[in-house]
DNA sequence: TTGAACAATTTGTCTAGGACAAAAGTATGA
DNA sequence: TCATACTTTTGTCCTAGACAAATTGTTCAA
């Protein structure tokens, strides 16, 4: 493994980074950086003395600017080839702006990264509202609101990571608190393998263990199989699963219809998520969840067809 | 990106796997496997009708025992060509089995999907010995033993995610209950890219922020350029990192040299994680921490040489 | 206008061996 | 015992072609 960091020839940063290194820091695959520079032209690096590729650091900040704006639904072809600065307005002129003044203290406070101001400020609402109306009327909105920030380039992405930690820790503290319920129903959380986002789930969670439901949860990323073996091994009543936007529609279409499958008919399988296919297709023996205010009387209704077990 | 888990031809779970998928379960790159078929015939997948590997699950289980031995400094070549009950009897002698009879017991209930009686028995005991001693004694040798239970194939997939969930859950409610810390030093912790390991980054976090310091976690897989812009927008002190041993060691290297060069030298690099070059290699600049209980040292070192400031 | 069905285009991932540098192992000499 | 040079092993990078999945564009019917 080669380390080609040159060290910087003028007073300019003009570091120099092999293949692997622009896979690691822009997120794009070695394949795809070749494709690229076959059809497209760009980016095309320099070879060291043994032809392998070289690339420069503006290559790579461009590179990143493309990918934030593939991310938000533009397509490489109509963008490789744009400088720089037009990327760069492009990314900045996107999504309007209403967030109420409430949450947008809260969006500054992370940008201005003054952490422990958050924290507490999400912490203080939390106990103010009750857990139930913290996650529908903050963290479910703020998701949202931060999401578009993202989208608009407002918020970096360590920003977000923040954000992200900062909720989690929130509600898995509280879902830890909640006193223990082996009431029913059973339900085990997951998500799909590539579905990173977790923050679905754990708000469903949060949501079903306030109401006593005996909640198990996965965390991310189980493949189909192990997900029924845990079913079975739990003797779990339902399977919740959470899709965002950016999953592949017929990953998710394929592995529903599989697992329903393979789930002891038995077994109740809900999704939810912001995934523009749930609330299109319909796939038999499922329970699709568009907004997190009906968990409650999800929970309800199954209680009530289960209640003479 | 072709998604080939063909349903099982027989009752015995035989779910197939592209080489993409592979490459993300056992930690070997696609070139490797490539290359590994090529000179060892091992593994020699099946072809799908378009001519692409298609792998047996069992193939990948033999992958990860290889990975392992490798990472304890057995070469490919010498084992590559064993059969899967001699790399399991090898993998034996390495973590011979020492489990205390406490945590057996915590393992004993995992396994027989006792979601509830595991959960008090673990907030009991961090409630008794205080978090501390929690981690230091509980979690840090059971994370150890539930992995090694995992690589003999003891604990199946969605009961090592019970395990991580849970214990997620009970030391991020522990952190953030924590009293808020403005206090120095600033640490920022996270994971590299393709690092989906957070257990590490959440034991530190909780050791740190028990002892004041003012942690600030981004989660896992943040790209390097946004670690360094994360450390200047918090004034961060030090940035921890953590690796789990099947983290591509050219990554590391590289990564962790790269970052070195873009971070201001103020700011201190602390490492650790089961990652093998961790002890072997030597890279100027960082502190690399073997072992958990090194951390309150390193806190209080830390302080002593920036106490003027 | 909406929606379904079909064709065209775009785009990412896979393929094959060949090549070669970095790492690890081995031999030689101070 | 330790450093230096040689040999083998091993992982990563190379090219250029192929193709399926996803997206866009088009046509026709309700």
């Amino acid at each position: 493994m080669p380390v080609i960091d040159t060290r910087p020839s003028d007073e300019s940063s003009l570091v120099l980074h092999s293949i692997g290194a622009v896979e690691r820091s822009s997120g794009l695959s070695k394949d795809t950086l070749r494709v690229w520079e076959r059809r497209y032209g760009f980016p095309r690096p320099q070879r060291d003395e043994h032809g392998e590729r070289v690339y420069r650091s503006d290559d790579i900040e461009k590179l990143r600017l493309i990918k934030r704006l593939i991310d938000r639904g533009y397509r490489p072809g109509k963008i490789v080839d744009l400088p720089a600065a037009d990327l760069r307005t492009l990314t900045e002129t996107l999504g309007e702006d209403d967030t109420p003044p409430g949450l947008q203290r809260l969006i500054d406070a992370l940008k201005g990264h003054r952490a422990a101001e958050l924290h507490s400020h999400l912490a203080q609402l939390m106990v103010r509202d009750g857990l139930d109306r913290f996650i529908l009327n903050t963290v479910a909105p703020l998701n949202y609101h931060v999401g578009v920030a993202w989208m608009k380039g407002q918020i970096e992405v360590h920003e977000e990571h923040v954000y992200t930690e900062m909720i989690q820790s929130l509600l898995r503290g509280a879902v830890g608190s909640l006193p223990a319920s082996e009431r029913a129903p059973t339900v085990l959380l997951t998500t799909f393998p590539n579905e990173l986002h977790s923050l679905g789930i754990l708000m469903v969670q949060a949501l079903l263990g306030g109401k006593g439901a005996n909640c198990i949860s996965l965390g991310t990323q189980t493949p189909i199989e192990d997900i029924v073996a845990a079913a079975k091994g739990h003797q779990a009543d339902v399977v919740a699963l959470s899709f965002s936007a950016a999953f592949p529609t017929g990953h998710l279409l394929d592995g529903l219809s599989e697992l329903r499958e393979r789930l002891p008919p038995r077994v109740d399988l809900w999704v939810g998520g912001g995934h523009p296919a749930l609330t299109r297709r319909n796939i038999d023996g499922l329970t699709v969840v568009t907004r997190l205010d009906e968990v409650g009387a999800l929970l309800e209704a199954w209680r009530a067809t289960h209640r003479a077990r």
